[in-house]
DNA sequence: TCCATATTTCCATAATCCTTGAATTATAGA
DNA sequence: TCTATAATTCAAGGATTATGGAAATATGGA
């Protein structure tokens, strides 16, 4: 991942209601979900969602793909992937040596998914 | 990191110039840089810098400290390393399983330091 | 073909963000 | 105290972003 691609990552998280788009469509998983559920799900109109969903599109966090009348948006698990990656090389990579306990964790650790389980 | 303080660090970091001035603090380390270093060093005026980090110290992506005439900023790598771990847990925690393999990489693999290592 | 559904595009408005230059505050030294 | 240095704050502008309603596009079924 580029910086620019970053940086439209950034800018496509730092909205409300992109971040719950994203979260939504994570969690909605590889079947994805149509663009009037997950409008109706977080309350916003056609078009306003029509707009942020472009916008995500546009970042590369989401795709989409028609079926029959409903366009289906999926979360880009690369894409997620990528911008952790971007943050945490930005945090670390350079120059590990620097890092304070906390980011140490961030970069070193197991994941907090394998401490939960 | 809660949702909003997440918001508020992914927009301070969806600016150009205030990425870059992230990149520069994390390579300064903990000694930091002052306003007027960093400043010189993107090319930008004083107040524009001034206005940049101000966004950037009230998000917690930073800190401050006055060293005589000079106010010293410096990363805030825990703040860093929270929203590393808030973008990770969006993408995989509430569902491993439909974790894409690029995904699980950066959710559960050794970071891109260890592999370049 | 006609109608209903699903979504997007267009348009206008309101809000927010970024930049610059001028004025202000804080510190240090002669 | 006076001057220089280092930053910030303020005010004004231009640019970008967010929102919702109305109109347009695409699909499927009667």
């Amino acid at each position: 991942m580029d910086e620019r691609q970053a940086l439209s990552s950034f800018a496509a998280l730092s909205q409300e209601t992109r971040l719950q788009i994203v979260r939504t469509l994570v969690v909605a998983g590889p079947e994805g979900m149509a663009a009037g559920a997950i409008a109706e799900k977080l309350g916003v109109s056609p078009s306003t969602m029509s707009f942020h969903l472009k916008e995500l599109d546009r970042s590369g966090l989401i795709g989409q793909q028609r079926e029959s009348r409903s366009i289906i948006y999926t979360a880009n698990y690369d894409a997620l992937a990528g911008l952790i990656r971007f943050l945490t090389e930005d945090c670390c990579a350079g120059n590990p040596h620097i890092c304070t306990p906390a980011a140490a964790v961030a970069c070193h650790s197991p994941s907090p998914v394998e401490k939960k389980a």
